[in-house]
DNA sequence: GCCGTTTTCGGCCCGACTGTTTTCAGTCG
């Protein structure tokens, strides 16, 4: 079992007792090593026979960590089970409608014995619901508008396809006299790989205190908008056409800092942050830092105001997920963190020779322009039949054109030869080590797909990283890959073994991709992986979009000295495996 | 059930919005 399934079963556990009105603080402990155990690098299965190990997870004590080992050894917790046996596991399907929560939850269960969607859904429809306490007739409308909405649409959305909905409204609301500034907040800002919804905080003389209605009213006349869930004086809720929900906050510009603070989050961080104000007598809110004695605003303006006020430096948002964060900016030790000027050369990439759209020059020309000291090519290899792969004597062909175009830019930027060779069902790859021997960088990726059991894929992988012309293993965990779900995989494994091999692991920034995550990149790191992050650009105007990828690097606390490709050419080459 | 600048017991984040509540409970972020 894995450590999402793991902590899926704890974060269940805590809904069921919720449901059963049991202890909050116990429910919270649930919840908070739900989140743990989905964000530790320690793989819980191994680990599980070794208590000691468990208990340095934060989060965890001596309680967790015994559930923990029953979950390990049977797959399932006693007291999950327990409670699923007296409600049914429809009760935590219904907690994922809009507006249900666990005490609506448990007076329909206690009332009307409804214990699933469905069951919610027909007694809505025969009206039985009418008379129960709470239930009016708006109340019950919200209900079955919400079963409607959970049909049609779930989920998270793709941190790009978020992004561009926020820079389509903040078009829109910049139109409007008296606003100034929007800013995205939420898990946009803190450059998470998707979003679940849209936080947008608007100020500017038209969000003054009491006159925002007019503001509002703008906001609410979105194109885009499907339907409104909530609308109030300094808050507007609503759902776009494609089920993204999008929260608008109108804020004072003197809040502006606190608000952007609150919003931003994660839930965790902020948590952690105003149990630390408490202690030096302060409370933290969306509005400020105000003293508790008389209530005297601290800090509100700025972020920075109000982290310095704390004791603490301003925390960049990737890393507000209570995972240390708090403690380092106030002991003035946070890791200075990656960023785009850091990095030197871009090592995947795609030209039309094989399913790019731009010729090798043009690419490097690009790259040029985005201050690139060196590129590799690297098209597909012969395998990937519809990409127009290279087969054998085209790879060399390639070689010796990709040769000529490093001499005709004459020093301004190194044009290394490469291929991005496919690694077949059994391992092996689908080129010739003697073709490989012409390319000083040798990618090797997993494209094609097949009905492999866990054990299988590992075992592919590992076989392709032993061969060793192979310099780099290309996006391990296939994610999003063909619309699919990423490969099951023992990934600690792969990366231990390509961090003993010295094989560098790829961290592919398309954001169609973003293969590895900020979890995934912290094990590597702890593993002491070679790490490089590329573009795999299929045309030049994306050469330089690293954005998405570059924020999961940071959100797993990675600075320049944890990257391969923040060295210059000569450095890099050497840092890699050496070619055979 | 976790955890320790409150320290092994007794705490555990804060405010807006909604609906039906005649003063507030529930949900959400």
């Amino acid at each position: 079992m894995d450590n999402p399934t793991m902590a899926r079963l704890l974060a269940e556990t805590a809904d069921l007792l919720e449901i059963d009105g049991g202890d909050g603080f116990r429910i919270r402990s649930y919840r908070r090593a739900a989140e743990a155990a989905e964000q530790t690098t320690v793989d819980l299965m191994t680990a599980a026979p070794s208590t000691s190990l468990l208990l340095e997870i934060p989060g965890i004590g001596k309680g967790m960590a015994a559930n923990l080992q029953a979950i390990a050894a049977t797959g399932t917790l006693p007291l999950r089970d327990e409670l699923l046996a007296k409600y049914g596991a429809g009760l935590l399907e219904l907690l994922k409608l809009p507006g249900m929560g666990p005490k609506t939850v448990a007076l329909l269960w206690d009332a009307a014995r409804i214990a699933s969607i469905d069951q919610l859904a027909e007694a809505i429809e025969a009206g039985r619901l009418a008379g129960l306490p709470r239930m009016g007739e708006k109340q019950i409308e919200k209900l079955r508008k919400g079963i409607e909405d959970y049909r049609r649409s779930a989920g998270r959305y793709r941190i790009d396809v978020a992004e561009e909905e926020a820079q389509r409204i903040s078009a829109y609301l910049l139109a409007f006299p008296g606003i100034e500034k929007v800013t995205p907040a939420g898990s946009l800002r803190r450059g998470r790989e998707t979003a679940g919804d849209l936080d947008l905080l608007v100020t500017g003389p038209a969000c003054a205190p009491e006159h925002t209605a007019a503001a509002v009213e703008h906001v609410a006349a979105y194109p885009g908008i499907h339907d409104i869930i909530a609308k109030g004086e300094n808050k507007i809720s609503f759902h776009l056409a494609n089920g993204l929900q999008v929260d608008v906050r109108l804020l004072p510009s003197a809040s502006y800092g606190a608000a952007l603070q609150y919003f931003t989050g994660s839930k965790a961080h902020n948590v952690s942050l105003r149990q630390r104000a408490l202690k030096m007598g302060y409370t933290l809110s969306e509005w400020a830092l105000a003293r508790l004695d008389d209530n005297s605003t601290v800090a509100s303006a700025t972020e920075q105001d109000i982290y310095t006020a704390l004791g603490m430096d301003w925390i960049p948002p990737e890393l507000r997920e209570n995972l240390g964060e708090i403690e380092a900016a106030a002991r003035h030790a946070l890791p200075r963190l990656i960023e785009r000027a850091d990095l030197r050369g871009d090592l995947h990439m795609h030209t039309n020779a094989t399913d790019g759209h731009n010729t090798i020059r043009e690419m490097a020309e690009a790259a040029l322009a985005g201050g690139y000291q060196y590129i590799a090519i690297t098209d597909h290899s012969k395998n990937l039949a519809m990409t127009n792969g290279l087969d054998e004597k085209r790879a060399l062909e390639h070689v010796q054109r990709i040769r000529e175009v490093d001499r005709q830019m004459e020093g301004r930027i190194r044009v290394f030869t490469g291929i991005e060779v496919d690694i077949l069902a059994d391992g092996s790859l689908d080129l010739d080590d003697e073709v490989l021997a012409q390319m000083e960088v040798v990618i090797a990726s997993v494209h094609t797909r097949f009905e492999q059991s866990r054990e299988e894929m590992t075992a592919r992988v590992l076989r392709a990283v032993e061969n060793p012309y192979v310099r780099i293993l290309g996006h391990p965990t296939g994610r999003l890959l063909l619309r699919r779900e990423p490969f099951a995989l023992d990934l600690g494994t792969v990366l231990r073994r390509a961090a003993e091999l010295g094989v560098a692991v790829e961290h592919n920034a398309a954001p169609e991709r973003l293969d590895l995550n900020d979890r995934d990149l912290r094990l590597a790191k702890e593993l002491g992986c070679r790490i490089v992050v590329d573009s795999d650009s299929h045309d030049a105007r994306n050469l330089g979009k690293m954005d998405y990828g570059l924020r999961q690097l940071r959100r797993a606390w990675l600075g320049p000295e944890d990257v391969l490709n923040t060295l210059g050419a000569d450095e890099f080459l050497a840092a890699l495996r050496p070619r055979p």
